[in-house]
Formats: C-alpha cells, structure tokens, sequence
RNA sequence: GGCGACGUGGCCGAGCGGCUAGGCACGGGUCUGCAAAACCCUUUACGGGAGUUCGAAUCUCCCCGUCGCCUCCA
C-alpha cells in the first residue's frame, strides 16, 4: 500500500509520489522564537517528526529543513504595531539575538525532550537575507510587486491576472475586499490586500539591513518562500506547518513561489499538510485567553494546569493518540490517561523482548504488521496503529506465559514490528533504557536478596529493599515464579 | 459577514455504509504477606429531526451547539 498524504491544496488524500525519488525535500514552518515553546509547538514538531522517520522507513532520502524565524512579524495588523522579537527584546533590555537564542535553546530542549529528531537543515531568516532580497528582486523583474518609499508590496492584482490567489484557502479576493478593512496609514499599498515583501525601517528599528530599497526588513512571508526554495528548489515535496498557517502565509508563500518561478513553481511544494491545534476546554491555546501551557510546565508539573510532573513520553503518546487533523483537547486527565497507557505499552514490548520461539506459531505475525504499516500510510493514523498495539498486548503476555507460540522467525518479526514502530516511527523512548551491566547486576541481586527474605517471612527487609528501588525509580513486579523490574522515567 | 472544521459512552479519542477500535477512569472478582502488576467480568456510545438504503455514527437535507481562519500564531 502507498502512502497517502491528505494534501489541503486539493482537499483530499492524495498518494505520495515524490519529485525525484529516492530523494524527499520537506519544508515545515518552525517557531518564532520569542517565547517559551508551548502545546502547540510540541504538537507540530512531533507529528512532521512522525512524517519524517515514517519517510525514511519507507526507504526515502529525506532533506527536512524546518526554519526559525527570529524577525518577529508585526504582532498586529498590518503595517501597525511592534516587532514581537524587537518588542521582547526592549522590555527585557537586551539585544534581539540574544531573545532569539534563549528562546530558539528552549526551543531545542523541550523538543529533544520529546525526542523529535533534529531536521536536516534549520535556517533562520536573519541567516537568508540575502536570499530573500534576491527572491524580491526577481519578483520586481517579474511586474509583480512594487516598492513605494523603501518599502517592497506584492501586487495581489497583478499576481491575479495570471495566477490564482487564494486556492490553497479556499478564498477569493472579492470576499478578501468585502471583508477587509480600510486602515489608516496604508496609503502606501495599491490595495489593502496586497502584503510586503520588504519594510523600510526607520532609524530606531533595532533589526534592519542594507537593500536595493534602503535600509529595511523583510516582509512576513518571504523568508519561508526564499529558505525551502533555497535549499530545496521548486517545486519541493511536502510543506508542512500549522493549521492557522494556511491564511495567510502559506498562501502569500505560493504567491510568492509563482511570482518569482512563474507556472514551474507549481504552488511551491506538491503536498500541503497541515496540522491541526492543541484546544484547552475546547479552545485554542493562546497567550491572550491565557490558556497557554509550555512544554517545560508538562515536565514539571506546574500549576494550576497540572498537579504534578509528566514524562515528556506521556504528552508525546497523547499527541500520538489523535489523528494530526484533528483538534486535541488537553487536559491533566488526559495526560494522566496517555501517561498510564504509555507505561503499560512500554512494558508489554519489555515482555515481548523476553520471550522464547517456539517451534510452531499461533499467530499470523505478517498480516499484523502489514495491518499496522497500512494504517501509518492512511495518512499517518498514529492513533489507529496504537489501538492495534494495545490490541496485541494480550497475546503477549500470553507468549510470555508460554501460552502462546511464535517460532524463531515470526517472533523476531513482531520484536522487530514493535521496535520499529514504536520507537523507529512513532518516536516512543522505552523507558527501560538499556540499562548498563553492572547496574543490572545488582539490581538483580538485590531482587535475589529481597527473595530470600520474603521466603523467610522478613518482610520489613523485603518492603525495605522494594521502597529504596523505587525511589531509585525501580519498580518491582512480583509475578508468582519470579520477580520482574522495570525502570521508570525520572 | 465570508471560508472551513467539529459535536462519539465518566474523560481522551479512532472510525468514513454492515463485522460492539483503543486508551484511561469506575465497579465486581481472581491472585497476593502487603503493594504493584496481570488476568477475568461489567457498562453497546455516536447533538436533534427528517430522508436515502435491506442496513447509517458513517450518505443527503434542515435545525441546535462548539470551535478555527479571515491580524501574528503550531
């Protein structure tokens, strides 16, 4: 089965086919760094993470270039208000790259926390300046944008006459001028619809750089436009960002790609993949409705939305547990459920890794994993393919039992479904982490120790040694034949 | 106002015309020195109405409700 990718150009799933196989160049749209990393963060990076190693398991050489934006966009509308970078960097009295790299550091460890792989390549717009003014100035040779007082603006009308605008976000311009609103201090653009491109910056702008139009900065698009097309040409294979990204700027981003390419542009990338919001209560997660949860407060269990402290595993399994086009609706009740289901999983594949082959099978370990394959291919149903997980955990606590058979070959088979899966694909680090020999040693012999004195009926040295484990995170499970260990997060 | 999404059992959440997804929680039980774990049992849900169909959570229409985008945003 082919994979299929629900591509929100076409609004349907559509099977991936890449440009230049074996060869994969995925585009996704990476924070703005200032602030802490929240939810949200968490939920895009994980599931393009997903779609990444899903790509290389397939056998594909992917380029995974995710960028930072560390030029802040105008925090409201149009050509009015602040920088939000520049504006962090005033009230806070320091300079706007220092902003930029605490937050992008934050950034980096909430996300190897969550064992998202680092991309191939992660620009930052400050880093492609160059680019992007090159990218402006073929738009101008194009007749597609003009620049106005040391400011660059992309001809909407212009760009209409031979290109559609507004495909991607089932819009038209007509309804674009119904709705939008005459501004004051717009005068400079043709139309209100029109976007920069380029800004002139007045002298106290803390960020700005030389340009064919005077000092300035670039516009709020064009920085994603001039990074993927860059180092990943045009058109590319997979762009990929939030949900709230597709108006405007992934939009204006394949205005721009026309502008610049013309018709070979193609929209930019070939499968436009969206995911979908972190919701509180049914909302979405904002700073403004101050129902803004940081990755960093899930680990440390920050009040008031959480009681306690959670393994970045557990929000990485509730992430996985939706559909990506879905809403999430978070909540320390679900957290705490994605926590346990986690731990529970974790320690039937700990079980499947000890079990013995036998000399026939009960089970049709092939059309199992094909079933689970063929689910992550359904435009990556991570949900549905832990659901056939957990489906199977029965079945192994009986192989463990012996109750149940595999022979030599279907046994490593399913080992190496579930390894490659869970962790290869899915991103899931076991929690037992291949603990290191002499630390298993003793742990062992202290489990021998604590044997002996319960078969003596000593039970205070028994509970004594079972609560110093666990307070080194050792939990013991005493199965009637023997005693099991499992190591746990933190 | 325009465009779009969604409403599934206590909670989270798959599902895309027939075969009671799954997880977590709750209750009862087995096991156990205790605990944990495990196992067994219990609970058949799809906002409302009409329609299509042999058959609908799934398709159509209407209504109600929630949310998102249309300003930066994952």
């Amino acid at each position: 089965m082919p994979l299929r990718l629900y591509n929100t150009l076409t609004r349907q799933k559509e099977e991936f086919i890449p440009l230049h196989p074996p060869y994969v160049g995925m585009y996704v749209c990476g924070p703005t760094v200032y602030g802490e990393p929240h939810l949200g963060h968490a939920r895009a990076a994980v599931v393009f993470d997903v779609l990444y190693r899903f790509l290389r398991f397939l056998g594909y050489k992917v380029r995974y270039v995710r960028n930072i934006t560390d030029v802040g966009h105008l925090e409201s509308d149009a050509d009015e208000g602040e920088d939000k970078i520049l504006k962090k960097a005033r009230l806070e009295q320091i300079e706007p790259i220092e902003v930029a790299q605490r937050y992008t550091a934050m950034y980096h460890q909430a996300m190897d926390a969550l064992n998202v792989l680092r991309p191939s390549i992660e620009p930052t717009a400050t880093g492609h300046i160059a680019q992007q003014i090159a990218m402006i100035e073929r738009i101008l040779e194009q007749g597609y944008a003009y620049a106005v007082n040391g400011s660059v603006y992309l001809d909407v009308e212009r760009y209409r006459q031979d290109f559609p605008y507004g495909i991607l976000s089932g819009r038209n311009v007509e309804e674009l001028i119904a709705g939008s609103r005459e501004l004051e201090g717009q005068s400079e653009k043709k139309n209100p619809w029109d976007f920069a491109l380029w800004k002139r910056a007045e002298p106290t702008h803390l960020m700005q750089w030389d340009s064919p139009w005077g000092r300035g900065y670039p516009g709020w698009h064009i920085e994603c436009s001039a990074m993927s097309t860059h180092y990943l040409g045009v058109p590319f294979d997979i762009h990929g960002g939030g949900i709230d990204l597709i108006f405007p700027h992934h939009e204006a981003e394949i205005a721009q790609a026309h502008a610049c390419f013309g018709k070979d542009a193609h929209y930019e990338a070939r499968y436009w993949i969206h995911n979908n919001f972190v919701t509180i209560h049914g909302q979405k997660m904002s700073k403004s409705l101050g129902n803004f949860i940081a990755v960093e407060d899930v680990f440390t269990g920050k009040p008031p939305h959480l009681s306690r402290a959670y393994p970045p595993m557990a929000l990485r399994f509730l992430i996985l547990q939706a559909h990506y086009r879905s809403t999430l609706d978070f909540s320390e009740e679900a957290l705490q459920a994605a926590s346990r289901a986690y731990y529970r999983l974790m320690s039937t594949h700990a079980r499947l890794e000890e079990v013995a082959p036998q000399s026939y099978s009960t089970f049709a370990v092939q059309p199992w994993r094909e079933r689970v394959l063929a689910t992550l291919e359904d435009d990556l149903n991570t949900a549905a393919a832990l659901a056939l997980f957990f489906e199977q955990t029965d079945f192994i606590l009986k192989l463990y039992r012996g109750e149940e058979k595999l022979t030599q070959e279907d046994l490593q088979l399913l080992q190496r479904t579930w390894r490659e899966v869970l962790e290869d694909i899915l991103g899931l680090r076991r929690p037992i982490s291949v603990p290191w020999q002499s630390w298993k040693h003793m742990v062992e012999f202290l489990i021998d120790l604590r044997t002996r004195a319960r078969h003596e009926k000593n039970y205070a040295l028994a509970d004594a040694i079972r609560d110093k484990l666990k307070g080194l995170g050792v939990k013991l499970l005493d199965f009637p034949e023997r005693t099991i260990w499992e190591q746990e997060e933190e």
